[in-house]
DNA sequence: GATGAATGAGATTTCATTCAT
DNA sequence: TATGAATGAAATCTCATTCAT
């Protein structure tokens, strides 16, 4: 294990494999927030490591002090990101068909959005087909494939106990493992092209719309 | 030499712009065809002009004398992809909420799918926030808006003349516009997942899966 | 990446625009130098940026960390020629047509071929028709009326004060700004021809009858 | 001799070198005239041959087959242009120190304007520290030494046959080979501003002057 | 902890010249 | 004679990363 070699000097390792003091942490999270920032503005690809530190006040050598490099800043984020995610999963109830249901979904619908919209630039290199790290990679598949079976999960639960539409005869089921992830992909389209718009007006309005169709989709 | 020289040059100039003999269209088609490779490959930014003038068995000046620049290669590619689509628009007859409706959608949802797979490397840079070039945000955007209203108004065409489920009272109605943005949300997306899986063995299941879900997404 | 990006921008911008440590300013130094001694050995036009980096004995790189491109080094010399001449504008007392406005003179002439000698590389790119950059060309055509005017001022000064060969009926007078300008460029044209011939043995000699040829065709 | 080696293929060589038919002085003639065109425009070094054979309303290969590269075409402007100069010096009588001589002088010093207003792009080269060839920078050095000479040569005879001042006591000499090459200095320069200055409505007066200034300098 | 300076590999781009028809 | 196409050496420039203080 080279980490064992390498663990005299802690300096040029990211931030989570060091104690930090008050001040560290401080410089640290400036980092991730102008890091944020940077790509969302310029992207991924397109932002340097220059933009960064200077949008973080700070300079070129401290960047390398809390980051191996700028994927793993990206990394950092993607962490952040999926965190975010999980919280909000794990908080979602059963969704029934009724009105219940559709405030469950409609709060969970939201928080996605506003999830989206502040790290749209590292969910964006997730959808990426060539990602510079397969890491990187899993944590996107991961943290959507969770996403997705929760959202199966509460709605399958919601569909057994609430306000059922049978399964009358002749109505045809389509795969169990697609639908969540197609109802997915509405609410993470969705909020790109709302988010694209600049966070329209009508936002709330198209939030409930949104959040009908899937509920009306699923059931 | 730095001086920049606004002169017209006859040289360095996309393909299109010049007449070609037959010698040089070939040319143009091998480094078309190599760009698309190659972004597929490695992605859009990844990829760089030494990979795709080797792919395409060419010299790196010869690639300057049919495109200003990587961006501008990733245009002219764009522009076919965008043709393909209006080509699929085109084609595209009302859609009822039967058996021939979806018959037809289904044909145009493998259309798109086999569209996508294959030009997936540019329309990703199309979802990018920060594109190099407005005009190819524009392209893109019209080139999605034109598919997702022609999707909207042969549905709509349908509704009229079909088997129809009638406006129910209590039933609540999405905005008109959204439906076909998100319906073309999950095509898009489901096939970026099937493509991303490498065309699944069960592709033909899933097509006829997403399509239905694409009908009754709509009635 | 092609992405060209108008963010405000710390390194890659002239020297003069950032603050520098001791280090930074002997980097800058040494690289305007080595960039005036490959400007005079190879001409402006030939010299790359390569040279002028290895006569610095830096990298490729730093170069562009203090002068954006070749022209901006340029330019910067260019900005350290026109400031010699200044001074030198600025330190010429009035000329008479005596002995004592000779040896005023003379002084002048000689610090306008000692700068020459150092700037002819610049001052050759300022006389080219076709600037690569109008500040450039802006600059050069000011510094030149300057010392023309100051050396007109001067004479006309020492005309009025000193051992006066008045006006007399029938002289023909040319006009009162060309004479300047032709003065000046006889200088300008004999320091080129002098430093052209590699500052011959009999320089001395040379820029005496030079200045005396400039009193003489003055007054 | 390679020449005889290479002397079985005639193309590829300078036209001088070939017989030409009607058609290809013709187009050789277009490419001189648009290659001094494009020099007078861009300058000699940013000039490209693109340019040229555009300008020229022919192909990159036909520019080959006249030339064997660009330098080849300045040489020949260039000796076009020492032609004139030689004719020019030719055509110069004695200048006297009278109305006759001013007159004499005045038709030279204007065809010298011509001269330099349309060759200035090849000219400027000349003066160049660095020229690309010896055998080009010995024809500049050449056709202005002949032209100094001869004019030192017409001002000497015209000064013996003329209206002379004669060799006061205490008048100081200037070295003799000095003077005339101040004063072509001083035509060239002027023909240099004037001509920059998109020859100016007032071109007449300021020959006349120039005249005056060159002929007075002189006696 | 922090920073300005330096680095150099690698990417893009240009353009004089040659080739094949 | 003419030409469109191809070439590739050479130049420019960028930027992630390391260094020295």
């Amino acid at each position: 294990m080279t980490q064992q070699v390498e663990a005299v000097r802690s300096s040029g390792r990211p931030a989570s494999e060091r104690k930090l003091r008050a001040r560290g942490r401080r410089t640290s999270a400036r980092l991730l927030d102008a890091g944020l920032r940077v790509f969302s503005e310029r992207g991924y690809h397109a932002a340097r490591v220059d933009d960064i530190v200077e949008r973080a006040a700070t300079s070129h050598g401290t960047f390398y002090l809390y980051f191996s490099n700028k994927e793993d800043l990206l990394q950092a984020l993607a962490r952040e990101c999926a965190g975010e995610m999980q919280r909000l999963a794990d908080e979602l109830g059963d969704v029934t068909p009724d009105a219940a249901g559709h405030a469950e979904l409609r709060a969970w619908v939201e928080g996605f959005y506003l999830t989206y919209t502040r790290y749209g630039a590292v969910i964006r290199v997730w959808m990426e087909e060539q990602l510079p790290d397969p890491e990187l990679a899993r944590m996107g598949t991961e943290a959507f494939r969770r996403l997705a079976s929760t959202l199966g999960e509460r709605m399958t639960a919601g569909r057994a106990t609430g306000d059922e539409p049978g399964d009358e005869p002749g109505r045809v089921r389509v795969r169990a493992d697609l639908a969540p992830v197609l109802l997915l992909a509405m609410v993470e389209r969705f909020t790109y092209f709302a988010a694209s718009r600049g966070r329209p007006a009508d936002e709330d309005r198209l939030l409930d719309d949104l959040t009908l169709l899937v509920q009306r989709g699923f059931f």
